[in-house]
DNA sequence: ACCGCGGTCAATAATTTATGCTTCGGCCAT
DNA sequence: ATGGCCGAAGCATAAATTATTGACCGCGGT
C-alpha cells in the first residue's frame, strides 16, 4: 500500500505529534527527499526519535525506508498525472524543432510497426533466407533511398547474404536479365514512382522473381505489382522534416528486418558474431 | 535525465571498477532499494569509498541520492509497464528483440542528446555556414560511417552548402592538401580509431582549418584533435545491437544539425524548399 | 495517593555516509 | 631509461544520519 495512504489511514488514531508528522508529510511529501529525520524534527519543533518511532510504528523498517517508498509514490503519481510540475521537459530541450522531430519519430516508427503485417516481415525474412542460400539478392534505391539500400546490403553481407547492389538503373536493368526464379529484388522508394524502377521490377517479376517493394504508405505504381509490400509511415506539415521522419521510419523497418534475420538462424547468428570479430580486428593493430 | 540512462551513457568514460558499480546498478537496479554503500561494495569487492566517489562523479549529492533517484526511476517505469496499458509497447511485441531495440534507441538517442552541449552543436553549425558560403567543407566517413557521411552531405548540398565526400582515404588526403583557414573537415568514425582519418585530421588542422568529428563517447584519438567533438551514446550488450543503436543515435544526432542549420537561416531555408520542389517536379513526369 | 501506561525527549549507541591521506600504476616529457 | 604528474583505488577516520535506551511527565483507573 503506498506510504501516504497507510498514514491517511492511521492518522485519526495517532498522538498529537504522530499527527503532525504525518500532516507535514501529507503536505510537503515532496520535500521530504532533502530532509533527514532530524531536520523533519527541527520543522516542526520535536525530536528526531519521534520521528523514528512514528515511521516504524507505521512498519517501515526506519526513516530511510519511509522517504524511499514516499519517492516511489510521488515518481508514479507524477508520471501518471504527466508531470505537471516538471512538465516542461519538452521546453528544456534546447531547440522545439528538434523536439517536434522525435515525436514526429517516434509516432512513425510506431505506425511502420503497425502497418506492416508480421506475416510480411516474415514472408520477407524467409525469401531473404532463400535466396541468401540458393539464389541471389538484388537491392537497388536511387538518391536517398541507396543510402538505404547500400546499408541493408552491408548488413545482410554480414549475415553470409550477398546482396548484388546498385544505385544505377540501367546496370541494374542488365544485372537483373540474369534472374531466376528464387531470386529476390528489394526495392527502395519513396514515393514508388520511378518509371525505371517500375520496369525493372515488373521485368524481375515476369522471370520469377520475387520482388519486394519499400515505398511510403501510399497507393503507387511500384506496390501494385510486388509480391510483398513493405510500407513506412511518415508525416509532418514541412517537407524537410517529413523526408527526416521518412528515413528514420525505414531504418527502423530494415533493423526490425535484421534483427528478425539474425534471430531465425543460429548459424548465420554465428557468422555475424565472427564477421563482427573479424572486423573489429582489422582496426585493433 | 534519468540516473540509469545518465550511468550507461558515461559507462564508456569509466575506469574497470567504475564500470562494475555502472553494470550491477544496471544490471540490479531494483536491488538496491536493500543495499547500503558498504552493502554494494562488499558485493563487488571493492571499497566503499568507491561507491561514493562513483555516485558523486556522476553528479549525485552522494550515495543515498543516486539511490533515491534509481527509486523513483523505477516506480516510474513499473508504473508506465504494468499500471497503464500503453498500447505501443504491447503492440510492438512481434519479437521482443524489436522492442529491447526500441527502447536503447530511444535511450541512446537521449543519452546522446545530452552529451553534445549545445554550444558544440551551435557552432558546428556556425562552421558550416561559413564554410559553405566562403570556403570548403570536406566530409569523410568509412565503412558503415559512409553512409551517414554520404547522407549528411546530401542534405548539406540541399541546402546550398556544397561538400567534398570522400569514402576513401587516400583520395580524401589529395584533396585536403588544398585546404585553407576556414575550411572545415567532418569526420565520422565510430570508434575514432582509424590511423588514416587521424592523419588526415591533424594534416586539416595543422592548415588551421577547422576540425569537427564525429564519434562514440569513448576516449579515442581521433576526438583529442578535433576543434569541436561531437559524441554519440550507444549500448547494448549484443555487438550487432549495439552498431544499431549507434547508427540511430548518429543519424538523430545529424538530423538535429541539418534542424539547426535549417531554421537558422532563411535564406537556406528557402533554397531548400526550392530544391525539394525541383526534385519533386523531376519525379512527376 | 499510587501504580501503570503511553508518549516524549535527551543522551547515546550503532550504522551509514563522506572525506583526507597514501599508495600504486600508467603516461608523458625530459 | 627516469623523474614527475595525474588519476584511480583503498584504508582509516571524521561526520552525518539513524536507531535505541532510559528517564521523565501527564493522565486515567484503582
Amino acid at each position: 500500500m503506498s506510504p501516504l495512504v497507510k498514514i491517511r489511514s492511521e492518522r485519526d488514531r495517532m498522538s498529537a505529534v504522530e499527527r503532525r508528522i504525518a500532516d507535514f508529510i501529507l503536505e510537503n511529501a515532496q520535500l521530504l527527499r532533502d530532509y533527514s529525520s532530524q531536520q523533519l524534527a527541527n520543522a516542526l519543533g520535536i525530536s528526531q526519535s519521534s520521528v523514528v518511532k512514528f515511521t516504524q510504528k507505521l512498519g517501515f523498517r526506519g526513516y530511510p525506508d519511509l522517504k524511499f517508498s514516499v519517492g516511489e509514490t510521488i515518481a508514479r503519481s507524477e508520471n501518471g498525472d504527466g508531470g505537471a510540475p516538471s512538465a516542461p521537459i519538452p521546453a528544456s530541450e534546447g531547440s522545439s524543432a528538434v523536439a517536434t522531430l522525435w515525436r514526429r519519430k517516434t509516432e512513425a516508427e510506431e505506425a511502420t510497426r503497425l502497418i506492416n503485417a508480421p506475416e510480411s516481415l516474415d514472408a520477407t525474412v524467409a525469401a531473404l533466407a532463400r535466396a541468401g542460400a540458393n539464389g541471389r539478392v538484388f537491392i537497388i534505391g536511387l538518391g536517398e533511398d541507396d543510402l538505404y539500400a547500400r546499408g541493408f546490403a552491408l548488413k545482410l553481407s554480414l549475415l553470409g547474404i550477398l546482396a548484388v547492389h546498385s544505385f544505377d538503373a540501367s546496370r541494374m536493368a542488365s544485372n537483373v536479365s540474369a534472374a531466376k526464379p528464387g531470386d529476390v529484388l528489394l526495392v527502395f522508394s519513396e514515393h514508388g514512382r520511378h518509371p525505371a524502377l517500375y520496369k525493372i521490377a515488373r521485368f524481375f517479376h515476369e522471370r520469377r522473381g520475387q520482388v519486394v517493394t519499400v515505398t511510403r504508405h501510399t497507393l503507387n505504381p511500384l506496390r501494385t505489382i510486388a509480391d510483398i509490400a513493405l510500407v513506412v509511415s511518415a508525416h509532418d506539415e514541412q517537407p524537410h522534416v517529413q523526408s527526416l521522419v521518412y528515413q528514420s521510419s525505414l531504418q527502423h523497418l530494415l533493423d526490425g528486418l535484421f534483427m528478425r534475420l539474425c534471430e531465425e538462424d543460429d548459424d548465420r547468428h554465428a557468422q555475424l558474431v565472427a564477421n563482427l570479430e573479424r572486423i573489429g580486428q582489422m582496426l585493433e593493430p
